[in-house]
DNA sequence: AAGCGCACCAACCGCACAATG
DNA sequence: CCATTGTGCGGTTGGTGCGCT
């Protein structure tokens, strides 16, 4: 296709982050906000003609200034702002109850980290990704599952608790009206895995990201919700017709900007 | 104390897709 | 409609720290 690459790699620092460049990361973001990662180093970076000549303004943080020249490549950029800057982000061991939650969405969605992501507040993907690797793939192993089909190691072929193939079953274990706000229904024993995943709440609430104007088109209903500043939140619930189901909980959301989409079991499986 | 191997995790890379002109 | 651009995602890599011998 012969695109462009995303940077000029000549002038670009790679590697570990110092804290140098992660304070001018934040102070450009918190001037400029997120968005347009690309055109961020430019922005925030040294002329290319004098890489090592910094004429930015210095911004101070505490006692130490800071220049708010940046040579990193954009997708650094955002890498490094989503992973690890962010002021949302929980750090930390994970609990029990998100391992569980972890192990449970893998099964329904596979590796859609960010899916995943998306249901625990305060992780990212790359997080989650890293902790599947190490923690959680060990730990399904030592109890006789398969990490990637979650059902029995021995080759068993009953799943865990993976969602079955939709073209497997005529009448899935669980409906989205089913699995949706369905927190007591269950029984809630831990050790049926299959059961396991009646109580999951699969209602993915979308937060109103922080975009740039540029990217925001008011004429598309559903993409100006989705990206644009305005406080008018749409229910998917209700935009996929199950406003009227049990699934539907939007006049419950305390957030006024949230999305709630309903992802049905059959169509979690990929 | 030194060397080695392993585990962890931050960061990079390449691809896919949506947006834009 | 097509080419280009920008962003996001998932897989992979490499550096670092720690425990064991």
């Amino acid at each position: 296709m012969g695109r462009s690459p995303c940077c000029e790699k000549a002038h670009t620092n790679k590697g570990a982050w110092t804290k140098e460049e992660d304070l001018k990361l934040i102070s450009y973001i918190k001037a400029h906000g997120e968005g347009c990662w690309r055109s961020l180093p430019k922005a925030a970076g040294p002329p290319l003609e004098h890489p090592n000549l910094c004429c930015h303004p210095a911004i101070a943080y505490g006692s130490v200034l800071v220049c708010t020249g940046l040579l990193r490549c954009g997708k650094s950029c955002r890498l490094r702002w989503i992973n690890y800057l962010r002021p949302d982000l929980k750090r930390g061991n994970f609990t029990e109850e998100e391992d569980e939650l972890i192990i449970k969405l893998h099964g329904l969605l596979g590796n859609k980290w960010s899916l995943i992501a998306g249901r625990l507040p305060g992780r990212t993907d790359n997080e989650i990704k890293n902790y599947w690797n190490t923690h959680i793939k060990r730990k399904l192993l030592s109890r006789g599952i398969d990490p990637q089909t979650h059902g029995p190691i021995n080759g068993g072929a009953t799943a865990a608790f993976a969602a079955p193939h939709p073209s497997e079953t005529a009448a899935p274990k669980a409906s989205a009206t089913d699995s949706c706000d369905e927190t007591n229904s269950s029984g809630g024993s831990q050790d049926d895995d299959r059961d396991g995943y009646l109580d999951l709440n699969l209602a993915l609430s979308i937060s109103l990201p922080h975009r740039s104007p540029k990217r925001s088109q008011p004429s598309e209903p559903l993409t100006s919700a989705a990206t644009s500043s305005s406080p008018q939140a749409i229910c998917l619930c209700c935009h996929l017709g199950f406003q009227s189901s049990e699934a539907c909980s939007c006049h419950t959301t305390q957030n006024p900007h949230v999305l709630r989409v309903i992802r049905r079991l059959e169509e979690a499986q990929h």
